[in-house]
DNA sequence: TCTGGGGTCCTCTGCCCT
DNA sequence: TCTGAGGGCAGAGGACCC
């Protein structure tokens, strides 16, 4: 049975958001992203990608590009919440939502035509429902596969131009039988897991479009990109793709790094970033009912060599000592007087949390966690900087790593970015 | 041109065990 | 007791995505 998949994604989400607090910077290129020398941008109005701006994009070159542009900070926890009530929309119509990030979302909504009419229709219903409770636009992509769904939507989005966004198709639908035909003309770029490197080892045995890498037999391809990456392209250019849509997925890892405004030289300045942050994934791993067994470092140097370093503890933990202290014994070795330009510490092989267990050397650890529980409280109640470990505490002032707090890079104001 | 943050998945290597 | 093959797992790193 042919399966209806929508992709709904949001046109620039975070600007869009922006605006309805500043109507009066519509029409004008606004930028959100991080302002100071080693931030980048977030999302820019279509106005801002008519100067070539784009995400992910160094912002020091789109103020050049773009000198006129409005630089805003952004406030992820603001784009969350609209998010939470834009995800509400699309539960209403089916319960296999799938976010992928704050933004988009796969629906499958084979089930609910009967209910709410063609494909076509939910997606222009949904559009309307957006429009209607947030005041903003989404494109929505159509088709019989995720991946398809996805480029579909991609073809309905609104296009920037010198005179102004050029308005998108808001629906675009990919009917059963037309996959090829939509698919095959599109550079092989366009498939789902071919980045730079991919695409310079296809390129490198002449494949630049989807249907030069379609004519390919399989063992080609998995001889020049590997077993299975060459496997799921060669798939991906037949348009097979049978990944269902998955609601409520868990996550696998749960992370925090951080770019820092200037290198750090100082072990004690690196022991005390990794304490921060061990707290803050614990914090997290508590929120989310989960612990981890497998901690991780991250360490980036000042010429952007990257290293990581994990352990596997005896048993899973959400204890930010336990992840700190393991994180801290990871960076023992470096030597970081090289400068470390981003330290970043997570946890995985995640398991729901479930009864406290006690590790051997933890006669105290009920009354530690118990400890680490009660921050928790008090955080929620007084805020993030109300309490945490004593070595964070700098100047009398409490300096502790949120969620989004640094999401673009480190700011301009932020002289030691520790 | 000078490269963020938060993720997932894959590959390769080394170690341990059978 | 030694050796090699093979599986499972952990660790490191690369590539990719939004």
């Amino acid at each position: 049975m042919t399966r209806s998949i929508l992709h709904v994604d949001m046109d620039a989400f975070y600007v869009s958001v922006e605006l309805l607090d500043r109507p009066e910077l519509r029409g004008r290129p606004v930028i959100v992203g991080g302002r100071g020398a080693r931030g980048v941008v977030a999302a820019a109005s279509y106005e801002a990608r008519a100067y070539g701006v784009h995400s992910a994009m160094p912002s020091l070159r789109a103020t050049r590009l773009c000198p006129d542009a409005v630089f805003l900070a952004g406030d992820h926890a603001r784009y969350a919440e609209v998010s939470r009530r834009v995800m509400d929309l699309f539960r209403a119509v089916t319960p296999l939502v799938e976010p992928i990030s704050l933004d988009e979302a796969f629906l499958d909504v084979t089930g609910s035509v009967r209910l709410h009419g063609d494909p076509a229709s939910i997606g222009r219903q949904l559009r309307q429902s957006v429009a209607d409770q947030e005041q903003l636009t989404c494109s929505v992509g159509v088709a019989s596969s995720k991946f398809l769904a996805k480029l579909a939507s991609e073809a309905a989005k609104p296009k920037p131009s010198p005179s102004g966004p050029l308005p998108g198709l808001g629906v675009k639908v990919i009917e059963p039988g037309d996959e090829l035909g939509f698919l095959h003309p599109l550079p092989v770029r366009a498939l789902w897991g071919v980045g730079p490197a991919t695409l310079a080892k296809l390129e490198r045995i002449g494949v630049s479009t989807v249907a030069e890498l379609a004519r390919l037999p399989v063992a080609a391809v998995q001889a020049a990109v590997g077993d299975a990456v060459g496997r799921h392209l060669h798939d991906l250019a037949h348009g097979r793709d049978d990944r269902p849509v998955v609601a409520d997925a868990r996550p696998k890892s749960i992370s925090h790094e951080e770019t820092f405004a200037h290198d750090l030289h100082d072990p004690a300045d690196v022991d005390r970033e990794a304490l921060r942050m061990g707290d803050a994934v614990a914090t997290r791993l508590r929120n989310a009912e989960l612990r981890g067994r497998t901690v991780s470092v991250k360490v980036r140097f000042g010429d952007f060599r990257t290293i990581s370093r994990s352990l596997t503890l005896r048993l899973p933990t959400d204890s930010g000592r336990d992840i700190s202290r393991a994180a801290r014994q990871l960076l023992e070795p470096i030597d970081p007087t090289p400068g470390i330009r981003l330290l970043g510490v997570g946890v995985s092989s995640l398991a729901e949390g479930g009864a406290e267990q006690l590790s051997l050397d933890d006669v105290t650890g009920a009354t530690w966690r118990e400890a680490e529980e009660l921050v928790g409280d008090i955080r929620q109640r007084f805020g993030d900087d109300a309490i945490g470990p004593a070595a964070l505490a700098d100047d009398g002032r409490l300096r502790v790593k949120r969620r989004g707090d640094q999401q673009w890079g480190p700011g301009p104001e932020d002289p030691a970015g520790s």
